[in-house]
DNA sequence: GCCAACGTTGGC
DNA sequence: GCCAACGTTGGC
């Protein structure tokens, strides 16, 4: 099981700097079984790169914690919510949100195109294509973007 | 703004 | 349960 992660937001809707200021957020909004399934498996303490899609350019901008595990995102009942879901209810929420805090914000930006040409970091999901909104990061691969945004050199 | 990838929905 | 149509994500 993984205790590392990658969760993208855009940085118009949420950004790193939203997190600096407000300390901590709800993750509300996910509406994919997938990404809902692995947040699910999240655990207060575990670690998340995060990072800015549809960003001119996309990248890791810096990280987080997890620290309230899933839990319903009560958005899905609200009609007047952008994430409203007439299928959730309080008996049935269909949707779960975590809580995460901000960690820090790395001294380098972490480019989508810099991933994609990093040794290590080949088989990391954001790499892929995916669209993933949520993703397990493995060990090796979450210190290797921490170190890129670190500034250390391969 | 385009469009590829891919997830979801709904008819059958 | 298949699969076509449709919607969304997100890089470019």
């Amino acid at each position: 099981m993984s205790r590392y992660w990658l969760m993208k937001t855009e940085p118009n809707t949420y950004s790193i700097d939203d997190l600096e200021r407000e300390g901590r957020t709800q993750w509300e909004g996910v509406r994919n079984y997938q990404a809902r399934n692995l947040m699910r498996e999240m655990q207060v303490g575990d670690r998340v790169l995060f990072y800015h899609s549809s960003a001119k350019p996309p990248g890791v901008v810096g990280e987080a914690r997890v620290v309230r595990e899933a839990y319903p995102d009560h958005f899905a009942q609200q009609p007047d919510s952008p994430y409203f879901d007439e299928k959730a209810s309080a008996e049935d929420p269909r949707w779960y949100m975590v809580d995460v805090e901000f960690v820090r914000k790395l001294p380098g930006f972490v480019s989508l195109e810099t991933l994609k040409g990093a040794r290590g970091l080949e088989d990391m999901i954001v790499t892929q294509r995916s669209r993933l909104s949520v993703q397990p990061v493995t060990r090796d691969e979450f210190y290797i973007v921490c170190a890129l945004g670190d500034g250390a050199s391969a």
